[in-house]
DNA sequence: AGCCCTTTGAAGCAC
DNA sequence: GTGCTTCAAAGGGCT
């Protein structure tokens, strides 16, 4: 991505991004590229299914902490073990095709790349197939306006107010990314959908037109043995609909549409205060097209599209399950004795923190992988995350630092005056919770589980305490060489 | 109900 | 500058 120096004089991009792994050679990561999703898959599987087999090797290297696992010949053996013998269950669920093929709109491409080893389609690849991608509303633009297009490709935003805005209040450094960021509103919608990403998240697991496909059907509730289908063929998963919520399913633009019901963002009419000075409005165009591509249900109506202050997704209110079927009025007035404290708090927005580069793969890439595989555990599947974005190439990690960039960039416009810090529970060093405790010597001798942890994954049920330290400091990122390449 | 787990990265604070 | 802590997402597991 030749163009993530472009930020110039960004001095919101963070310099001691883009941990490369440079012990790592291109042709590895090639090679870790193409095989790495069937991998991970077949090495958490077997790690989960035959846990005794850990712990078996012990050397440390703590500068190898940093880095993805040397493919060794042994670990190459196993994995191809693995791999194989997941290639002969693949009709047994292990490699299921995604449950939600035809995400509509657009998704991103099997980062993995799409052919297996033996030259064959990986599933999530033939997923990509089936997918009507509008490809060309990416394929002619530069790298930006396809991140924009491929962002809100339905979107347009008045952008007046903030740009003239960050005009002043930016003025040294107008680069085209300023410009254009400002029309990518940082939302998160706490309904899975990332705010940056809320049409190619998940991306092609959303919005299934037709059915599952046959051998998806026969997906089996783990804990019931009754067979399910993944989800309604034509809903979301990530919009859960409780029974009788027919009729208020969230599009999934929906942070933007503020719909009937919508629990997620509340507008209290006068009640909140909304912090965006930014007009969103959805156009005409923008209209017609949500008609056209969005089935009929799922078009909001265009009453219903505020032209001004719609509130961001970004803020959760503490009160929003609360609010859920209420009116604004009688959630109001409901309480005749507030409690000035929580009062408070729930006047109080809760802006969220911009998600990281590595938050925005997961949000991506967990459906796929959740697709992949009959892990439900957010842990395993983080672990499996982890060791995806490890094998990620530089290209492909920096695709998303970018994207991390620009989002905490338009975040830092969208709440000026917000920090981190905000969202500290119990304020800075008061803990709300301890994690990641350290046993003494614990730090590099499991090291060798970091470099190969489909041999030693700690049990994903089994304890509370991580099996191995997971901190890394800020020395450990800022010396990825990638950063001095990419920023 | 609410915390834990698990991942990486960003940010804030203390020293 | 370094080290540590918290939070961001996610959802099953656990208390």
């Amino acid at each position: 991505m030749p163009q993530l120096n472009g930020g110039g004089g960004d001095d919101l991009g963070a310099n001691d991004e883009l941990i490369s792994f440079k012990d790592e050679g291109e042709q590895e990561e090639k090679i870790s590229e193409n095989s790495s999703a069937e991998r991970d898959l077949a090495d958490v599987k077997s790690s989960l299914v035959n846990e005794s087999e850990t712990n078996q090797n012990s050397s440390s290297d703590s500068e190898a902490e940093r880095r993805p696992p040397p493919r060794t010949e042994t670990f190459r053996d196993k994995a191809r073990e693995s791999l194989e013998e997941a290639a002969k269950r693949q009709d047994g669920g292990l490699f299921k095709g995604p449950p939600y093929p035809g995400y509509p709109f657009i998704m991103i491409p099997d980062l993995a790349g799409p052919y297996l080893p033996n030259g064959s389609l990986s599933p999530t690849a033939r997923t990509c197939v089936n997918v009507p991608l509008d490809l060309h509303l990416t394929s002619c633009c530069s790298p930006l306006m396809q991140y924009l297009q491929m962002k809100w490709p339905l979107l347009d935003v008045q952008t007046g107010n903030l740009q003239s805005r960050q005009a002043l209040k930016d003025a040294r450094s107008p680069s085209p990314a300023h410009i254009v960021s400002n029309k990518v509103p940082v939302v998160q919608h706490p309904h899975h959908v990332h705010p940056l990403t809320p049409l190619i998240t998940y991306s092609n697991e959303h919005f299934t037109p037709g059915n599952p496909p046959p051998h998806l059907q026969a997906d089996v509730d783990p804990k019931t043995g009754i067979p399910r289908p993944p989800h309604p063929p034509d809903i979301s998963p990530y919009y859960p609909l409780s029974p009788g919520t027919v009729g208020q399913i969230p599009h999934p633009l929906g942070w933007l549409v503020p719909q009937q019901g919508q629990p997620v963002y509340p507008i209290t009419t006068g009640g909140f205060r909304h912090p965006y000075p930014t007009a969103l409005t959805v156009n005409a165009s923008m209209s017609s097209f949500l008609s056209s591509r969005f089935p009929p249900h799922m078009v909001p109506p265009h009453h219903s599209l505020h032209t001004t202050g719609i509130p961001h997704p970004a803020i959760v209110t503490p009160t929003v399950k609360q609010e859920s079927s209420q009116n604004d009025v009688g959630s109001l007035h409901s309480s005749k004795h507030p409690d000035p404290k929580k009062e408070e708090e729930k006047k109080k927005p809760h802006i969220k923190k911009p998600l990281n580069a590595f938050m925005l793969y997961m949000k991506e890439m967990r459906a796929k992988v959740v697709a992949e595989c009959t892990l439900k555990e957010s842990a395993a599947i983080n672990q499996i995350l982890g060791r995806r974005w490890h094998a990620l190439s530089r290209e492909e990690q920096a695709k998303y630092y970018e994207l991390a960039r620009k989002e905490r960039q338009l975040h830092m416009q969208l709440y000026p005056g917000w920090s981190a810090r905000d969202n500290y529970v119990g304020g800075y060093g008061k803990k709300k919770k301890r994690k990641r405790d350290k046993q003494p010597g614990e730090t590099n001798e499991h090291s060798e589980c970091y470099l190969n942890p489909c041999l030693t994954l700690p049990p994903i049920t089994g304890g509370k305490k991580s099996a191995f330290g997971t901190y890394k400091g800020k020395a450990a990122a800022s010396a990825h060489p990638l950063q001095m390449e990419a920023y």
